[in-house]
DNA sequence: TGTGTTCCGATAGAATGTGATCGGAATTGT
DNA sequence: ACAATTCCGATCACATTCTATCGGAACACA
């Protein structure tokens, strides 16, 4: 049996955790034919990588889609029925010669696919690969900026520099992608960077509208973004859980069913 | 067993590397029948033109391929031998732990490729391209900042976004990559808000490196960076005009032939 | 023939990866 | 609340790999 290069290691464990969520250290280290110590290594290099987050006795998924692995198109076009669906449905708010914000996530970047047509469009995103979307498209008449920073492993420009960036821009509509929502702790995203960046997009914006699916609700990410009520509208699928329509109804102005 | 020419050998490690995803110096020495010394010299010519990522103990395929354009790697490897040896002669200078910042071209790329193995390192880029090319190495102890702004044709970043992010900046060394130099003129680009933004650069490094071929030499763009003197070095190839080598030399402090 | 130049192999020392051990922390069971 | 168990991080020893030089062979060019 050939031995194992270490990165190999790393692509597998990245593998058996995308299988089956979790991996515990013991197992791991049976299968992959290493030690223990070796396992918890590579647990730490790729939770400081962000790939992945320690848990007691192994490691978890990060609810933020991995968007360098193929995962990210891949979980695109797993749930691609309803996230198109709301895609569209956001995309239908927008109107020549606006200027809209996209924050970072995999709806938000099925949302700015639609958007490549649309004449006058001014974008601001703080997403390299949704500014790209735009960029392949290269239509003449729209503005695309993207904000500075440093990137998270979800593919979001973040820091200092993408607050001081936001300061400086308002924007008609913002479509904001999220990774939890609860009625308790309202929207909630993992990353405390990404936060604090996507809290500045929200005072960038004139009008404001969540996007998220309806596998998002009841989830909890480390950090809250903003209350329920705090936003203009929410825009999900009619598959959201009915007491959750009921809770969102009250909170927000405006629940759109796509 | 008969010999086998380099360029022969970097073939065959990239066809094993296709088939097999992951290539280790050891095996990959026994099976050209060269010492592993030799193996390593050619993956590291080959990672420097980005056709594979080094990994400890061997290689791997680019996680990202997508992201180069086959034009702009064509454009790259069209002038491959004097930029590569002018980006070699760059990395040259760069330290574990320094601060550095790259503008768009294709010349700091090159050189962007030859710094993902540098411990330490925080590079400052308007370039989407290069901050992927450093993304893709992901080296964990290494900090990658992306300057905001719009998108010009050439990938860079530029506009007010971008000249307020590098005026919170401030690096040690900065490689800038222009479109013409001549004795008049000084550094030239052909874009307004690229020079603007190059401009910014120059404030926000300690030190300035001019980096051009030789094919530059004599070449005015639309707009003045920055005369000749006011930088601190300039790194050209060796097939550099005689004459401009003199006039270079009285401007310059330091005028570094790769 | 002499002189570079380029390519390759060898070696040494530095850096990194790996496994074992152990004290202490976290978790679980009662 | 307490003990048993499991798990974790630090550290050491050892193995592997990497980088930086050095010197030699092959080749080109006067």
């Amino acid at each position: 049996m050939t031995e194992m290069l270490a990165s190999a290691r790393h692509q597998r464990i990245l593998d058996a955790l995308r299988e089956r969520e979790q991996v515990r250290v013991t197992s791991l280290a049976a299968e992959l034919g290493v030690s223990e110590m070796t396992v918890r290594r590579d647990l730490n290099t790729l939770a400081a990588r962000g790939a992945l987050v320690k848990v007691h006795g192994g490691a978890t998924l990060d609810a933020a889609p991995t968007s360098n692995e193929p995962g990210f198109v891949h979980k695109l076009a797993l749930e691609s029925g309803e996230k198109q669906a709301i895609a569209q449905t956001a995309a239908g708010l927008v109107r020549p010669g606006m200027s809209i914000a996209l924050n970072s996530g995999t709806t938000t970047y099925a949302l700015a696919a639609q958007c490549t047509g649309i004449k006058d469009l001014t974008v601001v995103t703080n997403s390299p690969r949704i500014a790209e979307v735009f960029y392949a498209a290269a239509n003449p008449s729209q503005n695309i900026i993207l904000t500075g920073g440093i990137r998270t492993i979800s593919d979001a420009l973040v820091g200092p520099l993408s607050l001081s960036a936001l300061g400086q821009l308002h924007v008609d509509l913002l479509f904001l992608g999220v990774h939890g929502m609860t009625a308790e702790d309202g929207f909630t995203t993992p990353n405390m960077l990404e936060a604090q960046t996507n809290q500045a997009f929200i005072k960038a914006a004139a009008q404001q509208i969540i996007v998220a699916d309806h596998t998002k609700w009841g989830v909890t990410g480390l950090c809250q973004i903003v209350p329920l009520g705090q936003v203009d509208a929410l825009i999900s699928g009619h598959r959201l859980d009915p007491e959750a329509q009921n809770i969102l109804r009250q909170s927000l102005d405006s629940l759109i069913l796509a």
